[in-house]
DNA sequence: GCCTTCGCTCAGAGCCCGCTCAGAAGTTCG
DNA sequence: CGAACTTCTGAGCGGGCTCTGAGCGAAGGC
């Protein structure tokens, strides 16, 4: 079970939690990060260095790693090294700025690792060390595959292809993720803030309006012209439920 | 059990009580906060500035924190990475003036933590709480759901639905709490006073006449065609009792 | 039985919330 | 370098929500 009621978490083979490392020299944005993951159910552990990134590495033996590239003391390829001789099947998530450096990203992640770019939101963290740590054998069996499935909505992560009642949907990134973060949370009414929160960057300055508005471009993509799934909660959020039978 | 007789309180694995720190700068406000918590059976304890919040978090090791964003000292993450920082799995309540509109700090929610603005109901504030405590695995076994039930009438606080013997009930934001609040306390004669200061923001200026006023609206969507469930206790208040059988 | 008190309900005003449209700025791709 | 797409801002509108006031009915005291 997870802290996320009703959803099961993705754990260990044994069972026990999924231990994350969160490496980044942001404080903020660390305890967002971890906040974030201790949400999915998992361990986690911060270090705001290279130096002690090995160090908690050590201790934790963790999973994953999520790794900021640059970091005050080294870059972030050093600390891979270390960390592969600490754990050879550590997966890690590097986080980079925009325009930096993407071909060395590109070669280091052919090993199976995978990275964003900042800024980044929560949704598309998380998805990424879902994928990460599910492609790594970390799945409690077959409960937790690449699809996510509400009602006659089905949405397949890895091939970003939404489907209802069979007929493709096709959405915008921001579109895909907001509906991802619905129905990786059906039947509960979400807010504003929190979706804000998760599913758009943390450096998003602007209004709940916008929430809105994709909410509007959801509905006229998923709901069209067939029994709606998106419901407005007045003074609370939203909800996404399968069609009542 | 609970101070508020009849209901069983929402404890602690161990069964010993939550714990709750309350933190405010504004004297008056933690004292109505802190015996609203204390009704529900909780320890609670204040501080009144982040310093003060911190070393009280490292007596108490409390379960759940209900924050003032704007304090004298500090700003709230720091606060956060400090409490996060004696107690990993603390879950944290924000209060913030909805007016003061960039203190909105990006993903504050998203960690499972929560927050309210100001002026709030105490019926939000606990219903908040006890959510965050709940999904933080505080529960005692079963017996505390999401899902209120008093006879054929039931309430799922998540999806923020009601129904009266499997039939759907749409409520606004203020019928809802006030029948949470009735829901809460069955079979107990709750005073329009007691109703006005547990479900209406503390600023409210207005008449005892809403109450019955909104007691009216919900017998039209409860008890419509229906055996009563609410009633009146004339000079006293009102009941909400199941159906005798 | 009458009068007072208390509670119920209707009607309406004002406000706030959420939805949508249109367009500007930025981005991606051919 | 242009075209298509995506994202976000601003404004307007429609309607739901909340509360006030008034009138009416019921309960209970004298």
């Amino acid at each position: 079970m997870n802290a996320r009621s009703g959803r099961p978490a993705l754990t260990r083979p044994d069972g026990t939690p999924v231990r994350v490392l969160v490496v980044d020299d942001d404080p903020d944005l660390a305890e967002v990060l971890s906040g974030a993951l201790r949400y999915e159910g998992w361990e986690v552990r911060t270090a705001r260095d290279g130096a002690s990134a090995v160090a908690g590495a050590r201790e934790l033996l963790p999973d994953a790693v999520v790794l900021d590239v640059m970091l005050p003391d080294t870059n972030g390829f050093a600390v891979l090294r270390s960390l592969h001789a600490v754990r050879p099947d550590v997966c890690v998530l590097f986080l980079t700025a925009r325009d930096a450096v993407e071909d060395r990203i590109a070669g280091i992640t052919a090993g199976g690792d995978d990275y964003v770019t900042k800024p980044f939101s929560l949704e598309e963290v998380v998805a990424r060390l879902r994928g990460l740590l599910r492609r790594a054998g970390m799945a409690r069996q077959l409960e937790e595959g690449p699809r996510l499935v509400v009602g006659d909505l089905a949405m397949d992560e890895e091939a970003r292809e939404v489907t209802r009642s069979g007929e493709l949907i096709e959405l915008s990134p921001t579109e895909f993720e907001l509906l991802r973060f619905l129905m990786r949370n059906p039947r509960r009414v979400l807010s504003k803030t929190q979706i804000l929160d998760r599913v758009w960057s943390y450096d998003f300055g602007g209004q709940a309006h916008v929430v809105e508005l994709y909410i509007s471009y959801l509905r006229k993509k998923v709901d069209a012209g067939r029994p709606p799934m998106i419901h407005t909660v007045r003074g609370a959020g939203y909800v996404l439920k399968p069609v009542a039978r």
